[in-house]
DNA sequence: AGCTTTGTTCAGTATTGACTAAACTTACAA
DNA sequence: TTGTAAGTTTAGTCAATACTGAACAAAGCT
C-alpha cells in the first residue's frame, strides 16, 4: 500500500471518526473504496491496515449491520471477504438526513409540554418545529429526484443503525 | 424546574450528545428553547442544570463562538445572559449539510491518486463523488426555497465550528 | 487423528475527554 | 479598603471506549 493512499485511507477514517464511528471502521471504509481487488479478506484488511484482527473481525460486523460493507461468497475459499457495498453511500446519506426529523419530534414533544405556556414562551419551539417540517418535506424531494438519477441503488433500509 | 421539563431537555441533550457536543451543551441549549424567561444568566443556568460554574462557563462559550447562543446584555446587571440566538437552527442545520461536501472532496482527492488506475478501479469512488455532488447541488435549491420562506433568519455566517 | 489457517470472544490496557472543585480575577457596593 | 457576587482558568478525577493479545472455536487438509 503506498503511501499516498495509506494517506488517503487515513484521512477518510478521521472524517468517518467524527461523525461518531471507530477510526478503525472508517480505515477500512476508505481501504475498501480503493483497494486492489475490491473485495478483501479479514487477514488482508487487518494486514493492509495494521490492525488486530479483532478489530477488524468487530468493525466488519458492524459495517456489515450497518449496509456500508457485505460479505462476499468467494468459492473455494474459506475466508470472509468483504467489499463496499453497492448503494452504500446512498443509503447512508439519506439515513442521516432522514434522522433530522428526530428534531422535529423533540420540538413538538416540548410544545405539547408547554401547551398553557403564553404564546412568547412557545414560538422558540414552535419555529424549531417548523423548520425541521420544511427539511423533512424538502428531503422527501430530494429522495424523489435522486431514485428518478439512479433507479436501481436507492432502496434505503430501515433498521440498520450506522 | 418540572420533572416533564427535566426530562425533555434531559432527552435534548442526548439527541444532541449523538451528534458529538457534551450533554451539558444539550442541556443548556434544551433549557433555552424552554425557559421562563428565555434569557438566563449563567448562574441561573448552573443552578437549573445542576452543573457546575466552570462547565456553564466554558459551555456558554463554545456555544456562543457556534452562533448557537448569544450574550443578551442587560442594564443594570453585571451578570452574563444568554439565550437561543433566532435562526440559530436553520444556520447550524445548513451548516451540518454543508459539511457533507467534504465528502465530495474525499472521493476527488481519491481519484487524483487513482489517476492512472483502470476505470473498474475507480468506479467506487466516481459514485461516492457523483452522488454528494448531487447532494450539493441539492442543498442549494433547499436553501435558496428556505431563504424565501423566512427572508430574515437564513444568514449562514462561515468560520463558526459547532 | 493431528496440523494449519482463519475468525471470534473476552479480559485487560490505555487513552481520551467530560466534568468538577478550588483558586484566581474582575467589578461593583458599602 | 474590605466584602460580595459573578465568571474564568486550571489541575485533577472519573468514566467510557477503542484497541489489542491471547485463548478459544471451527473447518478444511494431510
Amino acid at each position: 500500500m503506498s503511501d499516498a493512499l495509506h494517506d488517503f485511507v487515513e484521512e477518510f477514517a478521521l472524517v468517518f471518526e467524527s461523525t461518531g464511528t471507530p477510526r478503525i471502521a472508517g480505515r477500512i471504509l476508505g481501504w475498501l473504496m480503493v483497494c486492489d481487488p475490491p473485495e478483501q479478506s479479514a487477514t488482508q484488511l487487518a494486514q493492509a491496515l495494521g490492525a488486530s484482527k479483532a478489530s477488524i473481525s468487530t468493525m466488519t460486523r458492524v459495517l456489515a449491520q450497518g449496509m456500508l460493507i457485505e460479505r462476499v461468497p468467494k468459492r473455494g475459499s474459506r475466508q470472509d471477504f468483504y467489499r463496499i457495498r453497492p448503494g452504500a453511500w446512498t443509503d447512508l446519506t439519506i439515513k442521516r438526513l432522514s434522522a433530522l426529523s428526530i428534531y422535529t419530534q423533540l420540538a413538538e414533544k416540548g410544545l405539547m409540554l408547554m401547551k398553557t405556556a403564553p404564546p412568547e414562551q412557545r414560538v422558540r419551539l414552535e419555529e424549531m418545529r417548523d423548520l425541521f417540517r420544511f427539511f423533512e418535506l424538502e428531503l422527501r424531494g430530494v429522495v424523489e429526484r435522486l431514485e428518478r438519477k439512479q433507479p436501481s441503488k436507492t432502496k434505503t433500509k430501515v433498521g440498520a443503525s450506522i
